[in-house]
DNA sequence: GAGTTTGAAACT
DNA sequence: CAGTTTCAAACTC
């Protein structure tokens, strides 16, 4: 359970578990621990990242949820109007990603993750007597699930690019005062070009930059780094993703060589946004055929009033364990996004890999692990959407859109002042394995 | 600040 | 996979 200071970062007191178990707030966030921690024969440093990275693999093995958000928004709801007053509002639009499980607190202290999240319990929560003063959780189940049908065709007057628009928003759409998150960014060129791209690597609100070269697309991505400090770490684990996951849904970059165009801006010191505004369309892909990105500490949003990504700082953000899957065109249809519309349009690809037309996916391919079984969240509901969307690519022309998720594996992006200090214990193989 | 309670995470 | 244990944060005094 966090506690943090002004400037966002965790602070943990880790006593047993080197900071290397979802115990410890800092590691669970992604982040290296503080020096301003009080934890004991902490291992989560940048001292050793091959330690850190082994134990999150090993965890994300276990959950590829493990270091997704906790509080994911809710379809159908701006997350603009709970920005309005992060200190007070309540983001009721969001909910937990696996839901609480409460029994004595009644939601209604700390111990509950959906109210330290400041969001209301859902029906995935199995908590008892509950009280959520963000809203208890029969209220939300019965607001999910009218959320839902409005992304389905069930509603004619909706159209297509509104039904996809609300699916985005609802995977997307990131509200403020969560969960810091580092959003996972893929890629696809589908056996065309390689791209660089830079990301920003954070250390709660600094961010060093690294470069990145992906290789595409039959095998596991490579992915270069060429940064200052602590980012091979990103490489790894881009490539541990598609081992663990046996699904997951990406941003791709149709026909780019390059996603200079979403690469994050940053505004002060940990404010990043995402300008130029690639046009965004949803295609359908081999889960094969897939190359990541990670960024770092910050996060994206898709912005439906500007119709361009945003991103946050690291500390206000939650994000959904789905992502849409949603490419960049860059050279196709320009006047297929409105140009201030909320929606982005799914485009015919004319240049749509064979392989893809000839392997349509189906979307009983795709499901989501949850090893734990206690509080898996995913994407029944969110797939329920996306199938029931699903057949708007009938109306376009027998396109298939396979939306699937993917865990977050956000790249550890240490405190400002995050531990480097000589007195760190001596790696003990023993301990970490 | 010490001790207790709580529920998530980890383990069996 | 259900039950148990471990853990660290939240809470109380």
């Amino acid at each position: 359970m966090g506690f943090s200071d002004g400037d966002g970062c965790k602070r943990c007191n880790c006593k047993k578990t080197k900071c290397l178990k979802l115990y410890c707030d800092c590691f669970a966030a992604g982040y290296y621990c503080a020096q301003t921690c009080s934890c004991q024969g902490c291992f989560n440093s940048p001292e050793y990242e091959d330690t850190v990275l082994d134990t999150r693999k090993k965890i994300v093995s276990r959950d590829p949820l493990a270091f997704v958000p906790k509080t994911l928004q809710r379809v159908g709801e701006s997350p603009a109007s709970d920005v309005q007053d992060i200190n007070k509002s309540t983001p009721s639009s969001a909910r937990h990603k696996r839901g609480c499980n409460c029994k004595k607190s009644m939601c209604l202290k700390r111990y509950c993750e959906c109210y330290q999240s400041n969001v209301g319990c859902s029906d995935e929560c199995r908590c008892d007597g509950c009280q959520n003063v963000y809203g208890k959780k029969e209220e939300y189940g019965s607001h999910k699930h009218i959320a839902i049908a409005e992304a389905t065709n069930d509603i004619p007057e909706i159209s297509f690019d509104q039904k996809v628009d609300t699916i985005l928003h609802s995977e997307l759409s990131i509200p403020y005062n969560m969960t810091p998150f580092t959003p996972l960014l893929q890629y696809s060129d589908l056996g065309k070009d390689a791209f660089h791209s830079r990301f920003s690597y954070g250390r709660c609100g600094q961010a060093p930059e690294a470069d990145i070269a992906l290789s595409a697309t039959h095998e596991k991505p490579s992915i270069l780094t060429k940064s200052s400090d602590n980012h091979k770490m990103v490489g790894e684990t881009c490539q541990t993703i598609p081992d663990l996951v046996s699904s997951n849904v990406q941003l791709y970059n149709c026909n780019s060589k390059s996603i200079d165009g979403f690469l994050p801006h940053r505004h002060g010191n940990d404010s990043l946004s995402l300008h130029h505004n690639p046009r965004l369309m949803a295609v359908a892909c081999l889960p094969s055929q897939t190359t990541k990105v990670m960024t770092n500490d910050t996060s994206c949003q898709l912005c439906p009033e500007s119709g361009s990504f945003s991103s946050l700082s690291s500390r206000q953000l939650c994000s959904s364990p789905i992502t849409s899957v949603v490419p960049f065109g860059e050279n196709k249809r320009p006047n297929d996004l409105d140009s201030d519309s909320r929606c982005y349009n799914i485009s015919e690809d004319d240049d749509m890999p064979e392989i893809l037309k000839e392997h349509p996916i189906s979307f009983s391919e795709v499901k989501v692990r949850s090893p734990n079984k206690k509080r898996v969240s995913p994407p029944h509901d969110h797939f329920r959407e996306i199938r029931s969307s699903s057949s708007i690519t009938a109306l376009r022309g027998g396109r298939r859109f396979v939306l699937k998720a993917v865990p977050s594996f956000p790249p550890l992006a240490p405190c400002t002042d995050g531990k480097s200090s000589p007195s760190k214990p001596a790696l003990n193989s023993n301990n970490m394995k």
